[in-house]
DNA sequence: GTTAGCACTCTCGCCCCGAGAGTGCTAACA
DNA sequence: TGTTAGCACTCTCGGGGCGAGAGTGCTAAC
């Protein structure tokens, strides 16, 4: 059972290992923390967190570190959450307005303002509809004589472009009109619907294009689009002190890895903030990292934002400003709209 | 002057370091590399290939490595090309045609399929008009009553996109109308030209749908496509053995930070390949780095391609994949219009 | 001009060792 | 029974010393 002065004892372990990043002695514990007992009596309460399995010992003469169910203790019931101070608010905002672009370089820019609020790797993917992404509209540009260019707006919101050679030279007139016979059939079409109208066609660059047309809505759905940042910074922390881990943690971090790292908090709701703490982790090569994720946007179409980072990691910080940055995005998303 | 058999024996200097990262000594070279000269002679020959510049001393009783000077000669006159032969073009360009989708998924992939022939960091470019970018068409999508999407088509092919807000409603038949208006009066506008030309316009809708179109073409100018990958594997080479030096490596080739690097080279021609090494680096804080980089494409919408890694470097082997990559993206690039 | 020989230099890995930090245990105390 | 002082014990870490090994530069002979 973990009495409350036990407690105590654990959240200042894991507070003052988060910040120093060496193993807390009893003694260190009393002189800086202002505990009000000997470091002796400490020395026996930190016996039986480790008995209880909150802490351990790298070896027989340091410090105690947090297990990760020390963290997981921590996290769920100890901890007191950083709130996102006005200031702190101000300054995102402030930095999201700076890009005027469209939602990539937004995105991106979340992802490096995420990044360098917690000092770790920060992922952002954009928003993607649950619901197979179907199409939402085609338009055709002439080229040149045998060629157009076919560009697909998806449902949401994403484009996909495709040259399709023409049988028949076409004015661009001529494919506006393709376009519009196109648009009538193939309105909200997915995958599979859109190849299987295609095959009724009897103009043979209707058929063509409506077969390209397939493709590009096939192709949309197995897309997705990462943002990271934050890397280099994070590989400053002392735990890539060692070049083997900081070599295996940039092949680590590499974006299409940590996809199916992601994939696992899809089913979560916008608002809430999932931790997944070391051995918690479904990947057993991930055992020394924690991910703090979250999503965003409605329902419908949402993305993920999410830091990553070792497991000694700034949870009462990290979650409010993983929390915030969602909520920031589902607004500007809706607004958006 | 470099006679004949310091030529030799800095050849040999070269390609021994570039092989085993280790300082070379001139007992190595006789026994590994066959001199038919004593140890003693190739020492006093390398003496004086120090004396010229070529080549340097970590410490008093090490090999010798090759300076800036030296990888310079080996490049320019000592050095033969290795062909890239016959099955790795196959593998090279099997592995191209493995991806159907978009020219970004192809980029992307070019990237790692130079990496991995070459075993450095490879960068690719998307191709980009010298032009100004300008509109080649644009694209009006009915989202909702008062928001349609606002899709650009540039010279190069690629897509910018905006929500549009509408002052009236509008449906899909008006906002083709609407399109195919402002297509007739921006076509092949570039930013300023939009900007002026949308200033004339009337309706209220109109007006504002070609300022951001305007805004689009100017967003697409500054924007450039960068691919990269190759990081982690580059890392493993001794040089990065150091923590600091890796994490200065990671921090270096962050994306946005080769841009600059890569501008220069902009002014070459479609088929010729530079190579910049070390101290001839424009940027100081890259005089440990080599790159090799080459333009593909015509001469009006170029990309490049580009290997980045230390001094030593395989030159003999990266040169020629460059070469034959650019040349195969140029290819490709041509089949597709 | 080439080469054998040799003294000299510098690095690198290894061991050793002492200082320091922390713990666990015991015994005394409230 | 809980707390604390005291102390022996353990383990790490950094530095110094040292010998082996690798290479060079120089000299003298061929």
């Amino acid at each position: 059972m973990l009495t409350e002065r036990r407690a105590t004892i654990l959240g200042l372990v894991v507070r003052e290992y988060v910040q120093t990043a060496e193993p807390v002695s009893s003694k260190a514990l009393v002189d800086r923390r202002g505990l009000d007992v000997s470091s002796a009596t400490v020395r026996n309460e930190m016996a039986r967190l480790e008995d209880e399995g909150y802490i351990t010992h790298p070896h027989t003469s340091a410090g105690r570190i947090p297990s990760d169910l020390g963290y997981r203790t921590y996290v769920q019931s100890l901890m007191a959450e950083e709130p996102v101070g006005a200031e702190e608010q101000r300054t995102i905002t402030h930095q999201l307005h700076q890009v005027g672009g469209g939602l990539e370089d937004w995105l991106s820019l979340t992802a490096t303002i995420l990044a360098g609020a917690v000092g770790n790797v920060a992922v952002v993917t954009r928003p993607r509809t649950v619901t197979a992404g179907r199409l939402r509209h085609l338009q055709l540009v002439e080229l040149n004589a045998d060629t157009a260019l076919l560009v697909a707006v998806m449902d949401d919101g994403r484009l996909r472009q495709r040259l399709v050679p023409l049988r028949t030279p076409a004015t661009q007139a001529e494919l506006q009109e393709r376009a519009a016979r196109l648009n009538a059939r193939l309105a909200a079409a997915d995958g599979p619907g859109a190849r299987a109208l295609a095959a009724d066609l009897v103009d043979v660059d209707d058929a063509s294009t409506a077969r390209a047309a397939a493709e590009l809505i096939e192709e949309h759905r197995g897309a997705e689009e990462t943002y990271l940042d934050g890397l280099s910074r994070a590989l400053r922390q002392p735990e890539f002190a060692d070049p083997d881990r900081m070599l295996d943690a940039v092949a680590r971090l590499q974006t299409y890895r940590l996809r199916t790292l992601l994939e696992g908090a899809a089913d979560a709701l916008p608002g809430e903030t999932r931790v997944v703490i070391g051995s918690e982790m479904a990947a057993d090569e991930m055992q020394d990292w924690s991910v703090v994720i979250a999503r965003y946007g409605d329902p419908e179409s949402a993305g993920t934002v999410a830091v990553v980072g070792p497991t000694r990691m700034a949870y009462e910080r990290t979650i409010p400003r993983v929390r915030y940055i969602a909520s920031l995005m589902g607004q500007l998303l809706r607004d958006m709209r």
